[in-house]
RNA sequence: GCGCCGAUAGUGUAGCGGUUAUCACCGAGGCUUGCCAAGCCUCAAACCCGGGUUCGAAUCCCGGUCGGCGCACCA
C-alpha cells in the first residue's frame, strides 16, 4: 500500500471520507464527509476565515448555488462549457465538431459520434422547463454580480475585498484519486476589488523579505525567491498578487501544509484561463499524485465586471476622485436643438447621441451623413456647431480589477491528511500517528480512566469529561480495552492529547496528560486542566 | 469517453465449478490488566449489481457500477 492507500484506507475507516451513495453502488466525484472529516474540514474552513476575514478585513457574503443563465453567458462559462465534441475512432483524439469536417485531422480517421461536453450541471427554474439554471462553476460569479450592492455597501470606495466559501459544480468526464477532482467540491474564494492603477499593499512592506519557492514560467526548476525581488524582476506582475501569494502560503502552512512539500508555479501563457493576466498556483507534493493545484492565485483583470456589465447594461464602473479636479479644454459638437428637435422629432434624441459620439476634429463643419435604422439621414452644418469647451473633471468611472485567491478546500484537505499521516516503529509495534495540528484537530482530546472497570476511576474521567465539554472543548471518552490500545485509536485520528485518571488523581486531582506526537506525559490539575488545554489548542 | 487490471465482513485477505465461504486485525460484551495496539472466553459481520452457461457459480461468460493505471478531458 502507499502513502494514498493508507491515508484514504484510514479515512473511510475511522470516519473521515466515504464514497457518496455507497449503498447505491456509489457514483465517482463525490465524496461524504463523516464526523471527523466534516469536523477536520470545518475546522480549515474557520481557519481560513480566520486570515481572510478578521486578518484581511474581508467581508463572507453567502449566494445561490444555483445561477441564471444569463450569469454564465455573460461569464463565458456557458460558451466554453459546452462545446459539443466528437472523437476520432481511430486515433482517440478529441475535437470540437463544429471546427471539423468529416474526417480527422490528425490521423484522416473516422470520427465517432458527436456528444455535448457540458461541464456545468443544468437544471430548470420552476415549473414548465422554460428557464434553466445551472450548478455554479465556481463561488465568484455570486460575487461578480452582486458588485453594485457591495460598492455601495464599502460606500462607493475601492479596495474592498469579499469571500464565499460554498459547494461549485463541475460535471467532470472522469473524476479520479478520490478528493481531488470532485464533480462537487468546496471552494472557499476572496475576490479583492482594486484599482488597476494600484495593484499594491499596504501590508506588502512587512512581508517583502519573506522567501518562497516559486516556480515562475519558463523554468525548470523551482527556485527561491524573495518577494520584493520578484515583483522587481516582473517575475510576480505586482505587489498585491506577491502579497497574496505569500498570505496563502501562510494559510497552508498554518493549516499543516508541510512547507518543504508546497511551492508555487506561474502557469503558462496558453494554460491561463482566458481573464487572467497574470496566476500562480500553489501547489503540493502528494505521495503518489505528485505536484497538485490547491490553490490558484489570479489576476483576473475588469474582465469579469466588464462583460456582467456588458450584458446586464448596468453600470458596474466605480468613481474615482481626482486628488484635484483636471481642467481639460476639447472640441465638442453641440447640437442645435431648436433645429434638430423640430425636424426630426421622436428621432432627435438618437441622432444627437450620435452626433456626441463623433469626434470633432474629423466633423468639421461639413455636412454629415448618419445611418439610422438603415435609413440615411442627413444632418446641415446649420444643425450643429463644433465649439471649444473648458471642463472641470473632478474624477473619472473605471472599471476595478480582481485579485483572486481561490482554494480548493476538498484538496487541501487531502493534503492535510496526507502530511500529517505517519507511521513509525514502538517497540517493534507499528504505530500509525496523524499529526494533525491541535488547532484544527476533529477530537481536541480524549479522556481515559486508566482501568475501565475501576468505578473510582471512571467516576472521576466521566466528571472531568463532562467539565471540558462545558469549557467548549471537543473531547472524547474511552473506558474499553487497555490503556495502550486507546493511546494509539486516538494517534490514528489525530487527537493531540490524552487525559489520563488514574490513581494518583484520586489522591492529588492532577491528571496524566499525554502528547499524541512525543508520547510523552506530564502531569496537570484538574481545575487548571482546561485553560491547560485551550492554552495548548491555542484557542 | 476509450483501453488494460481489479472488486469477498468495518479493514486487509484465502478461495481457482461441489456441504455451513478462510484467516487476521478492528468492533461489542465479559474475565484479566497500575500508562502505550498483551492474554483468555463469547458475540457480531462479507461474495458489487443484473443477465447467461451449468444439476450446481464467489469461482466461467456478457453487460453495468465502483476503484486503480494509461490516453483524453480538467475554461
Amino acid at each position: 500500500m502507499d502513502i494514498y492507500e493508507e491515508v484514504m484506507e484510514l479515512a473511510k475507516r475511522r470516519g473521515f471520507l466515504w464514497p457518496s451513495f455507497e449503498i447505491y453502488g456509489g457514483t465517482a466525484g463525490f465524496y461524504d464527509y463523516g464526523p471527523l472529516g466534516a469536523a477536520l474540514k470545518r475546522n480549515i474552513e474557520h481557519l481560513w476565515r480566520r486570515f481572510y476575514v478578521i486578518g484581511e478585513g474581508f467581508y463572507e457574503i453567502e449566494t445561490p448555488i444555483i445561477g441564471v443563465e444569463e450569469i454564465f453567458r455573460a461569464s463565458g462559462h456557458l460558451a466554453s462549457f459546452t462545446d459539443p465534441i466528437v472523437e476520432c475512432k481511430s486515433c482517440k483524439e478529441f475535437f470540437r465538431a463544429d471546427h471539423i469536417g468529416d474526417r480527422c485531422p490528425v490521423c484522416d480517421g473516422e470520427l465517432g459520434d458527436v456528444f455535448e461536453f457540458n461541464l456545468m450541471f443544468k437544471s430548470f427554474i420552476g415549473p414548465g422547463s422554460k428557464r434553466a439554471g445551472y450548478l455554479r462553476p465556481e463561488t465568484a460569479q455570486g460575487i461578480f454580480v452582486d458588485f453594485p450592492r457591495l460598492l455601495r455597501f464599502f460606500r462607493e470606495k475601492i479596495p474592498f475585498g469579499i469571500v464565499q466559501i460554498g459547494k461549485a459544480f463541475r460535471n467532470e468526464i472522469s473524476p479520479r484519486q478520490g478528493l481531488i477532482r470532485l464533480r462537487e467540491f468546496t471552494q472557499a474564494e476572496a475576490e479583492i476589488f482594486v484599482n488597476p492603477q494600484e495593484k499594491t499593499h499596504p501590508g506588502f512592506d512587512l512581508v517583502k523579505d519573506e522567501v518562497l519557492t516559486l516556480l515562475p514560467r519558463g523554468a525548470d526548476e523551482p527556485t527561491r525567491w524573495r518577494l520584493a525581488d520578484a515583483v522587481r524582476e516582473g517575475i510576480i506582475a505586482h505587489e498585491l498578487l506577491a502579497y497574496h501569494i505569500h498570505l496563502t502560503y501562510r494559510f497552508l502552512t498554518a493549516v499543516g501544509i508541510s512547507e518543504d512539500r508546497l511551492r508555487f508555479r506561474q502557469h503558462m501563457l496558453d494554460e491561463m484561463a482566458h481573464y487572467a493576466s497574470d496566476c500562480w498556483d500553489a501547489e503540493v507534493l502528494l505521495d503518489r499524485l505528485g505536484w497538485i493545484e490547491v490553490v490558484g492565485i489570479a489576476d483576473r483583470t475588469d474582465y469579469d465586471l466588464k462583460a456582467h456589465q456588458e450584458a446586464s447594461k448596468v453600470d458596474l464602473g466605480v468613481f474615482m476622485a481626482y486628488d484635484k479636479p483636471k481642467v481639460i479644454e476639447k472640441r465638442k459638437i453641440k447640437p442645435k436643438m431648436e433645429v434638430i428637435g423640430p425636424r426630426f422629432k421622436q428621432d432627435a434624441k438618437r441622432i444627437v447621441a450620435a452626433l456626441e459620439a463623433m469626434d470633432p476634429d474629423e466633423v468639421g463643419d461639413q455636412e454629415i451623413v448618419l445611418e439610422l435604422e438603415g435609413r440615411e439621414v442627413t444632418i446641415t452644418p446649420d444643425m450643429f456647431e463644433c465649439v471649444k469647451v473648458r471642463e472641470e473633471v473632478s474624477g473619472e468611472r473605471l472599471i476595478p480589477h480582481v485579485i483572486e485567491p481561490s482554494f480548493g478546500i476538498d484538496r487541501i484537505f487531502y493534503a492535510v491528511l496526507e502530511h500529517a499521516f505517519s507511521e513509525e516503529e514502538v517497540e517493534g509495534e507499528r504505530r500509525v500517528v496523524l499529526r494533525l495540528l491541535p488547532s484544527i484537530a476533529p477530537i481536541q482530546a480524549c479522556v481515559l480512566p486508566l482501568l475501565g472497570a475501576r468505578d473510582e476511576l471512571v467516576k472521576v474521567a466521566r466528571d472531568v469529561h463532562r467539565q471540558l465539554r462545558r469549557q467548549g472543548l471537543i473531547v472524547e471518552y474511552d473506558a474499553s480495552g487497555t490503556i495502550g490500545r486507546r493511546y494509539r485509536r486516538q494517534d490514528e485520528i489525530g487527537t493531540p492529547f490524552c487525559i489520563t485518571i488514574d490513581y494518583e488523581t484520586l489522591e492529588d486531582d492532577t491528571v496524566t496528560v499525554r502528547f499524541r506526537d512525543s508520547m510523552e506525559q506530564v502531569r496537570v490539575a484538574i481545575d487548571e486542566l482546561g485553560d491547560w488545554l485551550h492554552s495548548e489548542l491555542g484557542l
